[in-house]
Formats: structure tokens, sequence, C-alpha cells
DNA sequence: TTTAATTCGGACAAGTACGTCCGATTTTAA
DNA sequence: TTAAAATCGGACGTACTTGTCCGAATTAAA
């Protein structure tokens, strides 16, 4: 298991903070995410072709194609990329997975978690892909 | 997706707290609980015979068996329940997926999620099942 | 012009989680 | 004693997620 998003969704984000890290290289191939990240390379390729459609991501083909971010970093959260690959269920649902949780029969957690998967959100939300190694200056 | 949990355990938690909650019925049966909080039967079934194995459940064959709680409601915690089915993996995880999120090279929500993720796993300690219902005394 | 390196799209394969079935055993009640 | 209702254990089937492959199209460099 995962911890709150699916694979893919990790592998998006993680593709997404290598592009926006190194955008001075221009154009990044899947090859070379593949090998920085430790993704397949077709299934990286998938998902970036996805966020293409979304237009998070433009890509470019012929020998030096390769992805680039569509804005800038600090314009694209955590969030935007969650909401594209994974929905936003995450943040609307009962951890213990009743149906029926909520005001009037919440579960036993229900009053505790709301406060929790909110501040979760809002953290993904203020979080952009301008924020990669946010204290690694050496 | 589920939130944070299996689908295997959430429905042990949900049977669980069922258990708790109709503790005063004496054994009940995989099939009531499947009607009761809408689970496939044999599934539910599977999940209990697990839980017997370490001890949290007690099961009884027969005519009028079926599974009731080994211990006071009170002294089972959700996380106990967490932690037998889907293990603690991901109260220990980066939730971005980074093998090597850490200390040294925190991803960028490292330092936010760490409290986060520390108060959920807090909120499911500290929840037994006894906690069922909060606020439905009528 | 040719070759190499890339994305694109679709199909397919593998792996894991989810769910089902069945025969055996146990126990109670008729 | 017999029948019904339950768990147990193992095997099996299904669905979803994850991962792979391939041919076509595109582009830049040799």
């Amino acid at each position: 298991m995962t911890v709150l998003f699916s694979r893919k969704c990790e592998y998006g984000l993680q593709a997404l903070l290598y592009l926006a890290e190194n955008a001075g290289d221009g154009n990044i191939s899947a090859d070379r995410l593949a090998r920085e990240i430790d993704i397949p390379k077709d299934f990286i390729a998938k998902i970036l072709q996805n966020l293409v459609k979304y237009g998070v991501v433009t890509s470019t083909r012929g020998k030096t194609g390769g992805f680039s971010l569509s804005r800038d970093p600090s314009d694209i959260s955590l969030l935007d990329i969650v909401q594209i690959i994974d929905g936003n269920a995450v943040f609307e649902s009962c951890v213990l997975g009743l149906p029926e949780c909520g005001g009037d029969a919440p579960c036993p957690v229900h009053e505790e978690w709301g406060p929790l998967r909110e501040q979760t959100r809002q953290l993904m939300e203020k979080t952009t892909l301008a924020n990669f190694r946010p204290r690694t200056n050496t």
C-alpha cells in the first residue's frame, strides 16, 4: 500500500518535482526521468502524457524532445497534480470507509480526522513545484 | 482507492466496532455482520479469522457460534487493528513515495507531514472499540 | 537523406488486492 | 440421531492497479 496517493500519483509528483528542479535543462526525456528517479520508463511516460492532456506538462517529440512544465513551477501545486491523477476522494472520504459517515452518523474518529484531512489538503495546496528541497542550501 | 487503510482493514475496523456495539448479543455470525454492515460474508469471515489468530477476536463454531471480542472494547485500539491488518508502514512512509525521504534529503512536505501523520497515529491509538457513536445519546 | 532519439496511442502482461466457493469440522436444537 | 447453522482452511476466480511492448509519427543531427 501507498500512504495517501496511488503509485501513479506518487510517480507523477516525483517526476514533476524533478522537472521543476531541472527546468534549466530544457526538455527532459522519459528515459532520463526513469533513470534519475527510478521509475519504469514506459510507465512514467504514460503518466506524463496524461498530464500533458491536462495542460500541466508540455511535451516535444523528436530527437531533442521530452517533457517540461507548461507553467511556472510556483503556479502548480501538488494538489493540482493529485487531483488530476487521483481525484479528491481522498480528501472527502471517511477514513474508516463508512459510506454513511457524516454529521448525523459520525464514525468514532470523524470529528478529529476532519481537521487533519483538511490540514493535509491545505499542505498539498500551498506546496508548489517550486518548493523542492526546502532546506538543502549548503 | 481507500484513504489510508486497505479495504480489508476498513472492513475489519467496521466489523469490530459492530461487535463492540452489540457485545450484549453474544456471538455474532459472519452472516449477520455481512448483512448489517454490507460487506461480503466470506470476506469478512476471513478477515475475522485472521484477527482470531492475533487474539483480538474469539470465534465459536457450531449452531449458535460466531465472533466476539476477546478483550474489553476499551482495551482494543483502532491502531491495534490497523497494525495487525495493514502493518504500520502507513505511519512511517513518505507521503510522496520517495524512498530516501528523511532528515538529510526531505521531500517538500516532509516537515509538515510528519506531525500530521503522528497526530493521525495518536488518534487511532487513543480511540478504542468502546468509542463507537460518540454523541448519539438521545 | 538517413539515422537516431524521442513522444504517442493502443494493446497487452503481470502483480496485487479483493472477493468467492467448497468440503470438512464443530456444535446446538429438534 | 439427524438436521441445521456456524467457523475453518485452502483453493480458486475476478478486478484493478501497475508495468511492458510495439509500431507509428515526429524531429534534430549526422
